[in-house]
DNA sequence: CGAATGATCCGA
DNA sequence: CGGATCATTCGA
């Protein structure tokens, strides 16, 4: 669960597809070329925000993993509405489409997720039976490797890409 | 399939 | 500085 309280109200979302991301051994990873102003999040303390513009015109919001210095996140791709977003089970399916519904930006990256208006909470665990694991997904490079990083809840509407 | 659209990063 | 790149989405 992800639960948000910002400019449009209280904002809650379950959780059904994510991306993992590592540092310096993983090609895809922003972090994989060393620490800059903008992936500087990734190398931080675990359980903070880092969000990023891509493509110019969509916003990507991640879960910082690993410990202070040592470099990871997890991609959040899609969610399924649970309170203050409307009844379309696919307006939050794809990461772009995730943050644009909740009305997050480059301004919410950072941000600790324990203690902020951001906060992300545990929830009932998913049966092992309903866990896909997959191929990361729009990678150039990364993607072609034995990489199986991504995770979603099988046949939910929250997934970007089944 | 390709365009949209702008911050970021690297090399010169 | 300039150009290539990009963890995407939408519409033809």
């Amino acid at each position: 669960m992800l639960v948000y309280d910002g400019p449009r109200g209280p904002l809650a979302i379950r959780l059904v597809e994510v991306e993992a991301y590592r540092g310096l051994r993983d090609p895809a990873s922003h972090a994989y070329r060393g620490k800059t102003a903008r992936t500087a999040p990734m190398f931080g303390p675990p359980g903070r925000s880092y969000v990023y513009l891509v493509y110019g015109m969509y916003h990507c919001v991640n879960v910082v993993t690993e410990r202070d210095g040592v470099a990871g996140a997890v991609l959040l791709r899609g969610a399924e509405p649970v309170a203050g977003l409307g009844d379309d089970p696919r307006a939050l399916a794809g990461p772009g489409r995730l943050a644009r519904a909740l009305g997050l930006t480059t301004f919410q990256t950072d941000l600790d997720l324990l203690h902020s208006p951001l906060t992300i909470r545990d929830a009932p665990a998913v049966p092992d039976r309903l866990v896909v694991r997959a191929r990361r997904i729009g990678l150039r490079e990364g993607a072609t490797r034995k990489r199986r990083w991504r995770f979603y809840v099988k046949s939910s509407p929250g997934v970007s890409r089944p």
